[in-house]
DNA sequence: TTAAGCTGGTGAACACCGTTCATAAAGTCA
DNA sequence: TGACTTTATGAACGGTGTTCACCAGCTTAA
């Protein structure tokens, strides 16, 4: 009874098509001018033909962030790296956000899509579809904390707090950079560079921060609270 | 011969009844949200009657921008404040930036639309609009100067490149506000009051910094360069 | 005063958008 | 073969930004 299987196979066959039709025009052109009629075309469809795939343009979204996110995988890994091992536990936090830095440039319309575009559907709306990531910043907050421990930043430090300051000016960076306003003299990569690396040397110097720690909250994405207007 | 005068400020008048309704429409239900029939509606006239006022939608982006880049006003004027008379040059400087988060608190559309989205024109497109701006740059970096001669700061510090790192704090912490993605916990002032100050203990550290010095470009809005494609 | 001209608002239309739905075709199974 | 399920489709709905022929009303000159 292959049948079946063939039928799921075709199934999935087609809803990767559209995915993969979403992606490219989304990188070539920008997700909000892709429309669900240009996918249809690129895959040689009805528009309403999507429909029996995707309940919505936002669960194409949805999708494309889940991809996005599995893509960028856990920042933390690059602890991991061979070159490394050695290093000191300040260089591995400052690889954590510097891959992420990265990846805001190699996916900027990833990264634009999940971190930065207020156009786009709220992730938090799908709580359960991305606990996937949940992990992710408990990893970064660790890495953290081992500088703590190691002595390489103060024992007042706040590790949630030092992780969304260090998220802060990877985001404007690459903000920055995604809405093209940055002077045709500036790199973004060395004023990420430099922004991280001030962040840490103000960690190091013992200025007292005054924010609270994190809620239990992905550092990409809020829990439960939605208390936006329309 | 008033009647010419009469016709100017009846035009002036629906100019404005164009662009208040505009702008109330944008504060409530976001920019992207508006359009021109909503417009329309409100200001009870046809949709084709506004383009007897603006070539396009575009175009009435650009004068709230205007709007809001004059509401903004020069971020520096703080340094007037008889509250910081007596005050450390860093704590002018501080002041400057807090002044700019307070903009993207009580005008997050405003700041949005000028700063962060990108679905929207680029400001950089119609240059000699917004050539009213171009001093407020310079002196914010003559303020960070300022620091440098009183020995606040290393004198090793390039102004123009702590400028852009304090205004990637100020946007970042801005646009994980406006896009929603702090958790319930965790307040936004608080937030950029540490980035700031995370920011400024770095620079006085006097970490190498890798970024050359900026072009001769608004901190809002680059000039000529635009190789951005579609 | 009347005729000409200009200014500015209008309705209709164009080509898009996301989405829905009845219909029809194709494939599966008893 | 006939019933049933699955799936694609064209047409449509109400929305979008924008354009254009038309026309009413005002201004101006004869």
């Amino acid at each position: 009874m292959g049948i079946k299987e063939r039928h799921e196979r075709d199934r999935e066959a087609v809803r990767r098509s559209i995915l993969d039709a979403a992606r490219e025009l989304f990188v070539a052109e920008g997700f909000e001018n892709v429309s669900i009629r240009k996918i249809a075309e690129r895959i040689e469809y009805s528009p309403a033909a999507i429909y029996g795939y995707f309940p919505s343009k936002d669960d194409i979204f949805f999708a494309l962030a889940e991809e996005g996110l599995r893509l960028l995988g856990d920042p933390s890994d690059v602890r991991h790296d061979p070159r490394l091992t050695d290093a000191p536990p300040l260089d591995r936090v400052r690889a954590v956000f510097w891959r992420l830095y990265e990846f805001s440039r190699q996916q900027p319309q990833y990264f634009a899509l999940i971190f930065v575009d207020r156009s786009v559907p709220r992730i938090s709306r799908e709580y359960e579809r991305f606990a996937f990531t949940r992990n992710r910043k408990r990893n970064i907050v660790e890495a953290i904390q081992a500088c703590i421990d190691a002595g390489a930043l103060p024992k007042t430090i706040n590790p949630a707090v030092a992780m969304r300051a260090l998220m802060v000016g990877v985001i404007g960076v690459a903000v920055l950079r995604l809405s093209d306003r940055l002077g045709p003299e500036e790199d973004p990569d060395l004023l990420a560079a430099d922004v991280l690396n001030l962040t840490l040397a103000g960690l190091r110097s013992d200025v007292t921060l005054r924010s609270s720690g994190l809620a239990d909250c992905a550092f990409d994405s809020e829990p439960i609270a939605d208390a936006q207007a329309s």
